[in-house]
DNA sequence: CCTTCGAGTCGAAGCGCTTCGATGAACGGT
DNA sequence: ACCGTTCATCGAAGCGCTTCGACTCGAAGG
């Protein structure tokens, strides 16, 4: 193994002439880096990571919290991940995999040992009991979506209030006047998504200030629940022409629904969904739709990091604006006789 | 930070004995490791990671090389991912996740810093560039696919050609007489993966024993494609009455191209699909099949690695068995008039 | 011309842990 | 009673790197 004095030997310096080069943090004539950098290169030399870290206190790592178990749509997950290894590496930093089932354990393991010196937790709920262990931490850390008391956490998330305002206003702008929107199970509502709620309150603004009619509706998953839905939805609003789903297992169901019903997508009936963007174009109808921008939510929260560990400041909450990709689901209204 | 000399001075010991309580590898009497136990839990002592990985160059880290951007599917990737950091943690190991993206300097890097001490690499092609560097690194690894040459590698899969003629043996106890393989396009057989010869492999020579017609055709993926090898494979053996589709995105198509030609599942045609079992249970007609056995692939490379780390001797080639679901897709052959 | 300063470099002191050899103590065998 | 063993523990020497203060030298400033 060829260490830092090899370096250093070859180079005619000492080694913290070479750890110098390395880190730049003091000038080095252009000369003697040009040595040590040829030096490096024909030896081959990687610093030893254990090392360095020792010294500097800095891993260069940082940890990955992902819930590899959840109903979250895989794909997506993946992406995000691929974002985070990727922009982590620009930044000189390795990204160590640790999943939900660790739990607060594994957070407060990686932490203490100086594994990892940052963290970025996915699927943050409403209330989750990591958010007082990363408050303690002391650990620059970023969250993806918005636990309930969030106040000195970074988080970051798509705008889904804006979501719900965007989908109502690309509507509005074809000539809609009622709409609803489909939504979670009542329980997520519940128990832990913020997003849920935001949405819904994004869409109902936006709808009152267009001066539209519109509903807000869970809906289970499955076929059966679906059908219910769409029944409810069409006896309590006969004269609805526009729907808006933020239901993404629920999606396909419904669309058949609309289709048992005789609705025919767009010309009756038209669909903006909230979804990944690969469903949205493998459905019979290629849907209208927002899709999370995943990769991009991983590239900002790595952003996020490295600015916190360099000490700059960074806003709290960081809310990327939703992107509404128009496919064949959505058409003007026409005027019902 | 509380590290070793606080632990020792709090138990009344040395440093080198709270290592020994740690590591075990000195005996210790029970009344000294009790004293130290409680130290260390009372003042909650986690050992430096670097610290250790720099003194015992062990840094108890694994890489995880994923192909973030690959055709696999994705939730299949997953699973496998997720078994193999939970394997890892039963052995006091971390998973660092790297992207085929970083490729051959990604594994150097890693490895010559020191980083990790053991490597998964996913998606192992024939000819793998990455093999001889795996070769030359010096560290443990374990391969998730068999490369051409896999001398001294220690490779694990889905044992394929076992696959190939399960599936035939399925069909065959059925009464099948006259089978095909519909597999992968035919670049794909060229290119890099082993595994698509070896299913054929497995069935054609299945096929030959239990004395039945047997045919293998290749198969590109969308509608038109589909249509066109179903068309084909009809005209070229009209007494057909199993399909064995090795071919996860043409298998949509290719269910709707039999039923367009007028082929009810299973009562004309018998069809087995070798496909993650979530897309066999999502077809109209759930399907028999063999799934890749992901979280059984991730949990014996981690315990490979483990093996090898500790210096144990390991097979150079792990087959896992295939295990054949039956679903509603196959039948008995109904004798045709 | 002497001081001051900054640029460029070096040496040495750790960072927190593991591990090796050494040291006692206890113990059974003769 | 003595010796060889084994068991339990300690002390010290690193592991390979970063970083702090100190030093030198030439240029700029008075």
């Amino acid at each position: 193994m060829v260490k830092i004095t090899d370096v250093a030997r070859r180079a005619g310096v000492s080694p913290s002439t070479v750890s110098y080069v390395l880190s730049g943090k003091r000038s080095i004539s252009a000369a003697t880096r040009h040595r040590v950098e040829e030096s490096i290169r024909e030896l081959g030399y990687r610093p030893h990571a254990g090392a360095r870290a020792l010294a500097s206190s800095r891993s260069n790592v940082v940890a990955l919290v992902m819930p590899l178990r959840s109903g979250v749509h895989v794909p997506v997950q993946m992406q995000f991940a691929a974002a985070v290894v990727t922009t982590a590496r620009t930044h000189d930093h390795d990204v160590l995999l640790l999943t939900q089932e660790e739990g607060d354990d594994g957070l407060r393991r990686v932490a203490d040992s100086a594994l990892v010196d940052a963290l970025v937790v996915m699927d943050v709920q409403l209330n989750d009991a990591r958010v007082p262990l990363l408050r303690s931490l002391g650990l620059p850390s970023v969250l993806i979506g918005f636990p309930a008391e969030a106040h000195g956490l970074t988080c970051i998330d798509l705008d889904f209030t804006a979501t719900g305002e965007e989908c109502v206003a690309h509507l509005a702008r074809l000539g809609h006047r009622s709409v609803a929107l489909l939504g979670s199970p009542p329980e997520v509502y519940v128990r832990d998504t913020g997003f849920a709620r935001r949405t819904a309150a994004g869409f109902t603004a936006a709808a009152r200030r267009y001066g539209m009619r519109s509903a807000v509706l869970p809906c289970a998953p499955g076929p059966q629940a679906a059908r219910e839905t769409v029944d409810r939805l069409l006896r309590e609003h006969p004269d609805l022409t526009g729907v808006v789903v933020h239901n993404e297992p629920a999606l396909g169901p419904l669309l058949e629904a609309f289709h048992g019903a005789g609705l025919r997508v767009p010309a009756d009936l038209s669909v903006v969904a909230l979804c990944p963007d690969e469903q949205a174009e493998g459905a019979a109808v290629p849907l209208t739709s927002v899709a999370i921008p995943a990769a991009e939510v991983g590239e900002r929260s790595v952003e996020l990091l490295m600015a916190k560990l360099a000490g700059r400041e960074v806003p709290d909450a960081t809310l990327l604006p939703p992107r509404l990709t128009e496919r064949a689901s959505t058409a003007p209204r026409t005027p019902t006789t």
